[in-house]
DNA sequence: TGATTACTGTGTACCTTAGACGCAGTTGTT
DNA sequence: AACAACTGCGTCTAAGGTACACAGTAATCA
């Protein structure tokens, strides 16, 4: 029927049945992830080809697509495995209110955004998720239990959060991170756009001269969170006040 | 110094001298802009290569690098092209609050992304901006002129804004649009996935349950736009009570 | 034991794409 | 008329993804 999806699921979700009889295969599906994962990390999704991968992993290219039917599946295999299942809370501590798990879940993943800011870009547009992304959904929502929300309302909650930590990746990855790094220019060049330009921006030209003194990415990415867990709380209080039905 | 950056700068921002000398030239910027958003529009933006932006021009390919020195800068232009400048509020009309302001404008750029939602893929990473792109973000950020937010707050809330624009157009792609559309699959798959895992993601089974009577997309977005809007009030409200020195 | 079968990695294609380079023609300037 | 600056174009290279047929290997079965 669809076949293009069908591969993901199989590849994302198993089973992996061994084969019975043949040589031994030299490759398993989480070392060519891992291998992949370097080399993004390293330098950059772009630089991810079937044949760097190969390389890396002392095969020719064509061994590859004995574990992987494509690049968009390998790419798929690199998210979920640099993803990963959602770690559990510590088991000794108590798990504290739906704020303060979502407020950690949220910079949990935001840490593995920034660590391998090349997912952002790996996951555009429609794809299948994997197991371990979708344990990241199931502990955000679950945290929502009890809330009084609905369980669409749980989920769109949980949507916004990852909104807010993926365009929190964008511009720190943009701006060129923490600072003096190779792509810090980008800001520069918007700094020395938005001045020369002045005239027509000048809420930007006041804005980006107060935001200079303050913290910059660390600001934006507090800002945000706390705005989206406000407004969170001020809608559970609401429901609280008067239950629906 | 940098080249890479520069060149973008020059095409987004001009200036754009007319050759004085030579045969006049076929095609202008804009032009070459719309032929690869139709392109994008109609087929994705994999499908926007240089030939095919060429074919649709009547020229080949080599012509285009007379314009545009990479396909780089022919996606950057198709961006800046595509979303253009914020349009000015109706003169007749009151501007009103800043909620209704930053509301109408989400929802104008949210109109925009589903319109053209390969501009998502196209906006990953670091790259320049162009006019038009900051002329959005300079209305945003003068809709919170007066509120008692700093400069670097009213910049982090139209970022955060646009970040959920970005986390709706892109779940709005997945999930394959109003219904029944090619890729409406992906939701399709997904479901089933959760229930088959049922004993993994409790809460998502849950969550997935209540959601197929409520609206989706739609549903997400405004729960989000409403969170965020309610956080930013509780803010400035706070801030207007006991205003800071 | 030997034949069969299901697998392995590999070399050799092919196609598409981005881009470099040089050529011939066109037009305003000198 | 000669020149300089420009145009669009054809040719070429390099890189990437992928199809396919081949030779070798290991478990199964006659």
């Amino acid at each position: 029927m669809d076949g293009e999806h069908a591969e993901m699921v199989r590849l994302l979700w198993g089973p992996h049945p061994r084969p019975a009889r043949g040589p031994r295969p030299t490759l398993d599906l989480p070392r060519i992830a891992r291998a992949g994962i370097e080399i993004a990390d390293a330098e950059g999704l772009a630089d991810v080809s079937m044949q760097r991968v190969a390389e890396r992993l002392g095969v020719t290219k064509m061994a590859l697509y004995r574990y992987v039917p494509g690049k968009a599946q390998l790419v798929a295999l690199m998210v979920e495995a640099a993803i990963g299942p959602c770690p559990a809370p510590a088991p000794g501590r108590p798990p504290g209110g739906w704020r303060e798990q979502l407020e950690s879940w949220a910079r949990q993943l935001l840490a593995l955004f920034l660590q391998h800011s090349w997912v952002l870009a790996a996951t555009v547009g429609p794809r299948v998720q994997g197991p371990g992304e979708l344990s990241w959904l199931e502990r955000a929502v679950s945290a929502l239990d009890g809330t009084g929300l609905t369980g669409a309302e749980r989920m769109d909650a949980a949507v916004l959060l990852v909104g807010h930590v993926r365009g929190i990746t964008q511009q720190a990855h943009a701006s060129g991170g923490p600072a003096g790094n190779p792509e810090a220019q980008l800001g520069a060049i918007l700094g020395d756009l938005i001045q020369s330009h002045g005239e027509s921006y000048p809420a930007l030209t006041a804005a980006f001269a107060s935001a200079v003194e303050s913290d910059g990415q660390d600001q934006a990415w507090e800002f945000g969170l706390q705005r989206i867990l406000d407004g969170l709380a001020a809608l559970i209080d609401r429901r609280a006040a008067s239950p629906r039905p």
